[in-house]
DNA sequence: TGTCATTAGTTTAGGCTTGAAACAATAGGG
DNA sequence: CCCTATTGTTTCAAGCCTAAACTAATGACA
């Protein structure tokens, strides 16, 4: 009875709650090994993962970006990008210009200093996510790199 | 050359940045999940998702339970529950008392009230996210739900 | 040229999160 | 019975994040 009334419901397409199982696991790999980049560093380079992904976006482009751009590759609010250039720009790893053909436009833009801190960030990020993700072979690491893209197909699909 | 030096750099273990790009795809389906989930729980229920997850992990417990028990089973700081759970009592959803066994203990459980708002949201939270993941057929799903798993157990291991 | 919508960026108010420090109650010797 | 370490919780400072309000510059168009 629980069987045939579980099967009801979910319908023909349904998947009962397998999808939202699906989601919590995803989510908590993603939430440790964020956490845990996180405190890494702090304690070895005394700064934050956001501070982090500024600086791999600037790294990516070596003549400057504007805050727009910054801020819609990056994912995160305009107000955010501000505050969180504004602190890289007091501590020297980055710098902050004007546009030549739009007043209203910032260039932000790496430092020597910057790219030098990054470059040293970037290596020790790249070994602790080897490190973290190597209990999974190569056919695996494909697999779910596929699954991954189809799923963020799926998600792009759906935008109200 | 260029093929025959990455190689060498990669090593035998190696696998160049290929678990960076993946951690990276990871990290973006879960980011945009999450705050389309944000987005929503604010304009359909006027409340949060850390809020939802609080509530949810109530829900599981109805004799209650003590913050601590709730900080580990959240995985977020016992400061951070402290402060939500008073949010939950301010608005009725949640009733705060002490434990008999232990005057440093408080037990937090659901109020009818607040178990009948999380249920609305619940059953809102699974069709969203049985929209948004649809896109992947049966066997997609197990399979990615699988390597989810090896990752979470190859993240697991190590911890220093 | 004058008006007005649009676009770039900043500011502000509010919520989440953590780690450290402070407090209170408990438990375990001596 | 006291002293001390431990445990459960709260408080606080600092940083992240967003949406909305705001300023300033641009561009379209009459």
């Amino acid at each position: 009875m629980s069987a045939l009334r579980e099967k009801h419901e979910d319908g023909a397409l349904g998947t009962g709650r397998a999808n939202v199982r699906l989601w919590l696991r995803l989510l908590s790999c993603a939430m440790v090994v964020e956490k845990r980049l996180k405190r890494r560093f702090a304690e070895r380079f005394d700064t934050t993962l956001p501070r982090f992904d500024v600086l791999a976006a600037l790294d990516r482009q070596p003549e400057g970006v504007t805050m727009g751009a910054l801020s819609r590759s990056l994912l995160v609010s305009n107000g955010n990008v501000t505050a969180l250039v504004q602190t890289l720009v007091r501590d020297g790893w980055a710098s902050l210009g004007s546009s030549p053909d739009d007043r209203r436009a910032s260039i932000v833009a790496l430092t020597p200093a910057g790219r030098t801190a990054f470059e040293r960030m970037a290596e020790a990020h790249h070994e602790w996510i080897d490190k973290w993700l190597g209990g999974l072979d190569g056919h695996e690491r494909v697999s779910l790199y596929g699954l991954l893209g189809k799923l963020k197909d799926s998600i792009a699909e759906d935008r109200p």
